[in-house]
DNA sequence: CATAACCGTGCACACGTGTGCGCAATCAAC
DNA sequence: GTTGATTGCGCACACGTGTGCACGGTTATG
């Protein structure tokens, strides 16, 4: 019933179990002899080591914890592909945790993660106030966040992003070069601080370009459902005939709201302009195919694996921030005739 | 620089450590104003538990390997999500992996989970051969199969899956009671198991009510590429002049197909019904709604950790297979006048 | 031939935790 | 006051692995 630990080799090669250990790990002061006959034992035995004890003798458990929101999110479930891919090409294993976006689970989560003495932590869209960071700081695990929805940097770790603000300039620069000067944004509450700055880099270039005030509305919804009802949810409540153009805080929300104004027969791109944001599988196969500032998804999850790994070895880092692009495809065209003043 | 033990809990206490483990673990033998001392010490030291001392102690690591194809996939983030859930909520911690679909990989993360002693794994279609069964018997890790993409059971392990014959049965009754006679099934060459027995329920159920073999017709795509443009490059190899249904392996080629259809100008559902399977949250949301053979994601990766649970806790379990529901959208409709016989 | 250098292996400890057993101290009972 | 039961705690070991140090044996060197 017991597994076959280099006790149980060390028996049967008549050595002791510290030769065993050498061997297998190819130290050089063992004879060939001794290590070839320990190999093939360990083989007919069907040795594999414990990687427990290891990481309790070596104090690190080559183990990398990973908290996201939700796994079956479109977006996560690319970024979690990164991470694990360069997770697994680096002989860490991964541990997986969803919060559910509920920040007093993702401090529970990582505390679940500090116990089993994870190498390190990468914390997606974090939530976690002061109070919490206080107790991260002390339990001084490496940490790095993942797009983090705090209102302000965390001093002391590690962070890995996009440039939302960008994004939001550059779907008001996309916008308004074609024309459009009464706008709409439909955002979202789950994630307050990316949702901020890329509703704020929108409005912002939009009054730079002398939008007046009353031509731009934001609509959020409070509610934890699903994002491709909340777009559609939100786009419901627009005036149609004013707004021509409507910019979403990420695909899944504009996905709904593309459906909502086909299912009424509003004309996407003729009538209405819809702009989506981090280009999800989906975006390129939606009728029509949408226009989003896209995130390279699967490249931040692995810059954010190799961020902490570097950490890890010791190495200096700087935090990383990508920057999104505009991806045009056929949901966003010149605003309708007589629109633009 | 090193952690606060139960040793050094024990000097401050000037006990020994044995005294607070006992205190920590609540036993009965240790005076309440030991234990109180010894826990308000702990506190005050910021005490966190070694798991990976406990497993070693404990020859159990409360912790459970899963490995998917591809994370990313709509499909499998539900799944892994319903997994996460039962397995958070009974204090396991879950170690990912992703195969990308290569079965050499599979075993190879089987093996990492093995040496990291988990006390079970869960595979997502799998697609081990013989030999690799009798390696995965020989390390004797409780396993469960989850949508197994083997051609035959694995004796003496579990299985949760769906029938997917029966979801091809009612692909078929649907499509045939709405009267089409010429159809095409587009398939999967990723999972060949699922992908057979759907194709099979639901070419058996047509040739039953008296279909020819040569109104039937099926496509493989060969690559390991997106579903969706596998859907969109399938569906364009078609010949419409005569096909009037297509039921599709699952909804992201559902969704590729109709985007084809859409683009070149084929009306869905009037000219061309089209069944997905798998009910997607996508598939709400495109237009027109898909139809589709509705599997219960979450609660499949739900039922596969506690199948795993109860094979831990040495009850006698049975396997699972759920049963598939048809849910009628808006992309299914009567044949063309004239094509039904 | 004596001494030094070197090679191969074992002893013993460490990592952090849990627990069977024994021992001392306290208490109750006669 | 002696005996017996009971309570509270420590000793020592186990889990499986890695490694510093010492020690015996072989070979090279003078």
């Amino acid at each position: 019933m017991r597994r076959v630990s280099i006790e149980d080799i060390a028996r049967h090669a008549e050595v002791s179990h510290s030769t065993v250990s050498r061997a297998l790990r190819g130290n050089k002061r063992i004879s060939l002899a001794v290590r070839t006959q320990i190999l093939q034992i360990a083989n007919e035995l069907g040795y594999t080591p414990n990687a427990i004890a290891q990481s309790l003798q070596q104090r690190q458990t080559n183990t990398i914890g990973l908290v996201v929101t939700d796994v079956a999110d479109p977006f996560w479930g690319e970024v979690v592909k990164g991470v694990e891919a360069v997770s697994m090409h680096n002989q860490k294993a991964l541990f997986l945790s969803a919060s559910q976006y509920d920040p007093s689970r993702q401090l529970a989560v990582i505390e679940v993660f500090h116990q089993r003495r994870v190498d390190g932590i990468i914390v997606g869209d974090s939530q976690l106030g002061d109070a919490q960071i206080v107790r991260l700081a002390r339990i001084k695990v490496p940490t790095v966040f993942l797009n983090s929805q705090a209102d302000h940097a965390y001093p002391g770790f590690h962070a890995v992003g996009i440039d939302n603000y960008a994004g939001g300039v550059l779907a008001a620069q996309h916008l308004w070069g074609l024309g459009h000067r009464h706008l709409a944004y439909l955002g979202s509450t789950k994630r307050p601080a990316s949702n901020h700055l890329r509703s704020l880099g929108f409005a912002a270039t939009l009054r730079g370009y002398g939008l007046p005030a009353n031509t731009l509305i934001t609509h959020h919804s409070p509610s934890l459902e699903d994002d491709l009802r909340i777009g559609y949810e939100l786009a419901s409540a627009i005036d149609y005939t004013q707004t021509t153009a409507l910019f979403c805080y990420n695909d899944s929300i504009a996905l709904g709201a593309l459906t909502y104004c086909r299912s009424v027969g509003i004309d996407v791109p003729v009538q209405l302009s819809i702009v989506g944001f981090d280009d999800v599988a989906m975006a390129q196969f939606s009728m029509p195919a949408l226009t989003t500032i896209a995130q390279p998804k699967v490249a931040l999850g692995e810059t954010a694996m190799q961020l902490l790994l570097a950490v890890l070895a010791g190495q200096p880092t700087i935090d990383t921030i990508l920057t999104p692009t505009l991806v045009v495809r056929q949901s966003s065209a010149p605003a309708p005739k007589g629109t633009t003043q």
